[in-house]
DNA sequence: TTGACATGCAGTTGTTTAACTGCATGTTTA
DNA sequence: TAAACATGCAGTTAAACAACTGCATGTCAA
């Protein structure tokens, strides 16, 4: 779970995983092309991705296709989301109270 | 948005926050309690949940008092997470063509 | 009004991270 | 089989990060 957090913490990496959304099965130079950034930075991405789970990747002779995989998505989705989505209402309360009372978290 | 992801990232804050939608209004000294962590470091992990509006304070006295803001969460969940679930069917296939042809991530 | 308390702010240090360069390995193609 | 190609792996460096210590500021209670 940790990894797939600090895997969606660097933007670069969430810029990935969009191209993998729209293009599924592209190599490490396609994406690259476009960008500042060198091949070796983009591998060292890929695998953090990979190890979170998010990216699945199948060789094909000498070129390595990056897939996108949803479910570490949809896991955090389920298990995590979802707790702070339902959150009970005396807790909303609570905020709304906070957020009455003027308060900027500025100390007066 | 990256603010949010970064803050995500720690186990730390992760746990405060878990803290805070059971307990709301909870001190400083409240989510340091049970815990190895220096008042210091706690209050820097707090700053990084506020700037990312994870979190919002209200200050009684001298006691400065947390509460999980919910909305960032379902921020991302709506325009961040609910696109990968959306994924469309062809990249599923793709996705799983990789993975039925045995792909290991491992070069042959 | 003074001492205990809750927190903030500044500075230090060790670890992690992300970029780079250089070289190695396996694959296709002429 | 040799050259071009796609990628991996090792090592370096600079920036970011997370923990700490020490000191300052504002609040409560005797």
């Amino acid at each position: 779970m940790d990894l797939i957090f600090k895997a969606l913490a660097d933007a670069t990496r969430r810029e990935m995983l969009d191209k993998l959304l729209d293009q599924p099965g592209l190599t490490l130079g396609d994406l690259i092309a476009g960008t500042e950034m060198r091949r070796q930075s983009a591998s060292k991405h890929v695998q953090i991705l990979e190890a979170a789970g998010l990216v699945v990747t199948e060789w094909q002779g000498r070129e390595k296709k990056h897939f996108l995989n949803p479910v570490p998505i949809q896991e955090i989705n389920r298990r995590w989301v979802d707790k702070y989505s339902r959150t009970r209402a005396d807790a909303i309360l609570n905020l709304k109270q906070a957020l009455e009372a003027g308060s900027t978290g500025k100390r007066k």
